[in-house]
DNA sequence: TTTGTCAATAGGACGA
DNA sequence: TCGTCCTATTGACAAA
């Protein structure tokens, strides 16, 4: 916990969020350069502003606002807390941070969008390894394949590549007169148990 | 000038 | 109907 000073330590910060790390894009590193941003874009804009935002007007030029340090600092903390906000910890955080729970709710959005690109990002990088791996394995397969294709003629057992079969439960590959003759690679992920197997 | 980042907006889906 | 979420997109800004 202690992700807000202890005068927001009654922050009710239930919300059950499945484990993640923190966060990997947090401004902290992106150079010191863009710093602080202007006190006035920071403010809690008064009931003229939201008016002037509402009625359109003369529309004036978006501005773009640049959390401070300590202001992403807290949103992180609280981010890694909860992924979610209700409305009393958007409220609370606002206040705390002088911006508007709007403010607090896009910014927990864009980070939730943000998050969920990383995680993306990442389990395709572990489907393209995987592809790799099974597409090498293919080829030795293909190339073991050739060889007992090779070695077919005067073998009593193997009478052809095609009557080899593989058990879909444990994945051995047999000759269908004999024991097994080789052991397929499975995924990392999934573990291979002699109970699962009939053979 | 180009590119990357990120706050903000628009609009649709969904549950209470 | 309202509030919240997600997704796609826009636009400001800083750095290369």
């Amino acid at each position: 916990m202690a992700i807000l000073p202890e005068n927001y330590s009654n922050l009710d910060l239930t919300i059950s969020v499945p484990g993640f790390s923190s966060s990997p894009l947090s401004d902290e590193g992106s150079g010191g350069g863009r710093e602080q941003l202007k006190l006035d874009m920071n403010r809690l804009p008064s009931s003229e502003d939201d008016e002037e935002l509402s009625h359109g007007g003369s529309a004036p030029p978006r501005k773009k606002l640049r959390l401070t340090r300590e202001q992403s600092r807290l949103l992180e903390d609280s981010f890694r807390q909860n992924h979610t906000l209700n409305p009393k910890q958007k409220e609370a955080l606002a206040k705390h941070l002088m911006l508007r729970p709007r403010q607090i709710e896009v910014w927990f959005q864009n980070r939730r969008a943000r998050s969920k690109l990383k995680q993306t990002e990442m389990e395709c990088e572990y489907l393209k390894r995987w592809f790799g791996s099974l597409t090498e394995q293919n080829h030795r397969l293909h190339r073991e394949v050739e060889e007992l294709r090779a070695m077919k003629v005067g073998s009593p057992t193997v009478t052809s590549a095609s009557s080899l079969t593989m058990c879909p439960r444990c994945e051995r590959v047999t000759t269908s007169a004999g024991p097994s003759m080789a052991v397929m690679a499975v995924p990392a992920k999934k573990t291979f148990t002699p109970q699962e197997c009939e053979h």
